[in-house]
Parts: C-alpha cells; structure tokens; sequence
DNA sequence: AAAAGTTCCAACCGCGGAGTG
DNA sequence: TCACTCCGCGGTTGGAACTTT
C-alpha cells in the first residue's frame, strides 16, 4: 500500500468501501471533492469516484459478458470507437471499465485468432475501418430546433460525404443514434471480424 | 513443488471539457 | 476573456491469480 502526501493509494479494503457506500447513500452523488472528507477516508476524490462507479454502485453486473452483450459492444464500438462510457452505456450493470478491460482483453485475442483466417479475404474485399462519430455542427443561421422547435420529424443525414457514400434517413429521436445500427431496411445487421486492423462489417 | 510466464481486473494518471467568478 | 476548479473520460500500469514448464 502506497502513500503519497498523506493520501491513500492501492487497493481498497472492506472499511474504507462502507465508509465509502455509507457516505453516498447519505449525500447522493456527485460533489465528489467533497467525499473524502465527508466520508472520513483518507482518498482523493477521483478514487472515491472511481471506486463507487467501478465497484459499489447498486445494480453493477458482475461476470463473464453474454453474447448478446459482445455482440452489441461490437457494433457500438463500430460506431463510436473507443468511446467505453457511450457503449457501457447500453449494456445495463457494466462499466466503462468493463468494456473496456473485456474488448483489451478477448476482442484483441480474438482479432489475433482470426487474423490469420481472414487476412486475403480482407486484403482483396473489405473497404478501410471506418468509425462514424457524432460531429459537432455550426448553425449558420438561429435554428428552429434549437428554440426548442422541431422542424420536422424527418430529416437527411449523409453520413459519408468524403466517400460519395448513399445518404440515409433518419427519424428524430432522442437517442435517434439508434436507428445508425440498423440497415435501410430497417434490420439490425449481423456483424463479425474479419481480419489485420479488427476491421467489423455489418451483414443484413 | 517451484519458478517462469501469462492473464485479467482494479486502480492510477493525465488530459480535455464544462462551469463559475 | 481569462483563470481556476471540478468532473469525467480513455489510456496505461501494478499486481494478484492462474497456468505452464
């Protein structure tokens, strides 16, 4: 166990995690300079944050992931990258961190395994990864929607400009990111791996 | 049985964004 | 506008647990 400036490092033990739950269930979240002091630990507030969202939250799912698990991790992760916190997001119980150590962990093994297999059929097939990310917009002009009014429930996102790619529509929603796993059609793809750079492809 | 190597997860670190005065 | 603080995120590391030799 390591110290430095008088605050505690490493792991934690049973005490300091009842302190810990004590101090949220009597506070609430959040304020989390406060935490150590209230709490009594002798931590710095970014351990304390960590240690609740990672380990002491309620309802946090512990265990091996389920395939339906990997397989929405997958296609989240084709979307969004490495964004661990969006894609923890969707999987009820899990953390960033989970995700994050299970994909550094079996995906990059897996992507091993199958780099063999696959490696000509990428090599002659499978278009360059490509991760879409939400992009920041400039209005030029005071929009509607941004009053608080819809323009309308339907709108044309060409999520591929630089690559001449087929626009697609979308509807509004709040998580209107959604419908971006999901084909013209309507249907959610299939996905696998398919080779050198974990290049994922999406199969109707 | 024990040393060496590997895996896996909890925890730390540094950075960037948001909020505030 | 600037400086400062706090929060949250992703990358990385340390070390316990497990496996192999």
């Amino acid at each position: 166990m390591k110290e430095s400036f008088g605050v505690r490092k490493g792991a934690w033990n049973q005490f300091e995690d009842d302190l810990l739950r004590d101090c949220v269930k009597l506070y609430g979240e959040g304020k989390w300079h406060l935490v150590p002091q209230r709490a009594g630990l002798n931590r710095c507030r970014k351990s304390c944050r960590l240690r609740w969202l990672n380990y002491l939250k309620p309802n946090i799912k512990r265990g091996d992931f389920s395939e339906d698990e990997v397989d929405l991790m997958i296609r989240m992760h084709k979307l969004l990258g490495n964004r661990w916190s969006l894609i923890a997001g969707r999987l009820p119980g899990r953390t960033s961190n989970d995700v994050k150590n299970y994909w550094n962990t079996y995906m990059r093994r897996k992507v091993q395994s199958d780099k063999n297999v696959k490696k000509q059929e990428v090599a002659a097939n499978v278009k360059p990864h490509q991760v879409i990310k939400p992009i920041p917009r400039a209005f030029s002009k005071p929009s509607t929607c941004l009053q608080g009014k819809l323009l309308s429930n339907n709108f044309i996102v060409d999520v591929n400009e630089a690559a001449g790619a087929n626009a697609i529509s979308s509807a509004v929603s709040e998580n209107w990111w959604e419908t971006l796993l999901e084909d013209n059609a309507g249907n959610i793809g299939t996905c696998f791996f398919s080779g050198e750079d974990a290049v994922l492809d999406f199969l109707p």
